[in-house]
DNA sequence: ATGTGTGTTGAG
DNA sequence: TCAACACACATG
């Protein structure tokens, strides 16, 4: 009831405007595959006693071999993802492999990146032209998670992805060039509130394996339970997920060190400086969606950027003022200055300049 | 009448 | 988290 599936999940649920298509790669009326069972609603189905057993087979629905995919009484497929200890379903569909590729979806656009999927691993082997897994990323990460639900219970998302890409080679594609983690249109980082931000330490890119999180910006917008008492979060902490600047999430353990008396991120934080290559200095800093609806656990994200030294010549294709216009993304707001908006998006930019060319660099 | 997807449970 | 199962309810 709770619109679990396919509205409560997450932001906004742009209502789907259906408009025309409703299926389009789909064979019109229900086609038979191999075995179509009968029964109606329930599971009786077929006659058959059970002992009888070489027919018998049609008295269970066959299980799928895929994961998230469930048969139907009626021959069809299913297809379902989990979140939040709650069924997201995904809708229904003719052919098994395609209620597995819908779920392949959910999940790169629940879990991100590299989730585990049916299909095709995420190639992830960056070709400068990429191939559409980039587009494909940027094109999840530019809706909401209903937004997508909503697509593949209506089967429109391969049209609407389509659409996308065609839309995506006008000016955009020169965008992307300078910009290419920024997603389509609608990769809105306006909604996010800036939490705060960290010099990281040289333990924190160490062998710790663990960020320490400034207490006072812990305690105000990571709170571990009521105020230290119950221990079971406190001691064991909790797993917090966070978007990064490509829409890969990372979900990270966080705790209460009684032995330091500090708060830190540990499991998971280590995988993060790996891959963002990440060194003492460099900033990383913390954002969470501004969601209004009070009910919506709103979403974090995580972003760095390299330490701001005194000649640090970032980046020299960034022209800051003219970028930002460029982009017509909206800029942050820091909630006590005003002036400074563009300078947040200047850092992201520069930000995402300079890690190119550290990747680069490195290779 | 038929099919969808939710309620529910129990196994990893 | 996940799938199996049963079935209430939505749809045609």
């Amino acid at each position: 009831m709770d619109g679990i599936s396919s509205s409560s999940t997450d932001d906004n649920s742009t209502t789907s405007t259906d408009s025309n298509h409703c299926i389009s790669p789909l064979p019109p009326p229900p086609a038979k595959s191999s075995l179509c069972r009968v029964g109606s609603g329930a599971s009786s189905s077929v006659v058959l006693d059970p002992e009888s057993g070489i027919e018998a087979e049609s008295r269970k629905l066959p299980s799928s071999k895929y994961k998230g995919v469930v048969p139907q009484p009626n021959g069809r497929w299913g297809a379902q993802i989990y979140e939040k200890h709650q069924r997201v379903w995904l809708g229904t569909f003719n052919r098994e492999d395609d209620a597995a590729r819908a779920y392949d979806i959910a999940a790169r656009r629940f879990r991100g990146r590299d989730a585990v999927t049916n299909f095709k691993p995420p190639p992830s082997g960056g070709e400068p032209d990429d191939d559409g897994i980039e587009l494909e990323s940027n094109f999840l990460n530019s809706h909401s998670k209903a937004e997508i639900v909503d697509m593949l219970r209506k089967h429109t998302y391969d049209d609407e992805l389509e659409q996308s890409r065609r839309k995506g080679q006008g000016m955009k594609q020169s965008i992307a060039r300078f910009n290419p983690n920024a997603g389509s249109d609608r990769f809105d980082r306006s909604n996010r509130e800036p939490l705060f931000e960290k010099a990281v330490t040289p333990s924190d890119v160490g062998k710790l394996n663990r960020l320490v999180i400034p207490k006072q910006h812990a305690e105000k917008h990571f709170p571990l339970q009521s105020g230290g008492n119950n221990s079971s979060s406190t001691t064991k902490g909790v797993l917090l997920n966070f978007e990064d600047a490509a829409g890969k999430v990372w979900r990270f353990r966080y705790s209460y060190w009684n032995s330091s008396q500090s708060y830190v991120l540990t499991k998971g934080w280590s995988r993060f400086v790996k891959e963002k290559g990440l060194k003492a200095g460099d900033i990383v800093s913390f954002q969470r969606s501004a969601a209004a609806a009070g009910e919506e656990e709103r979403q974090l994200y995580i972003d760095w950027r390299p330490r701001v030294g005194p000649n640090q010549a970032v980046c020299s294709v960034v022209q800051p003022v003219h970028m930002v216009r460029l982009f017509g993304v909206n800029i942050f707001k820091l909630p006590g200055s005003s002036g400074d908006g563009g300078v947040r998006e200047m850092e992201m930019v520069a930000f995402e300049c300079s890690k190119k060319q550290r990747i680069i660099g490195a290779l």
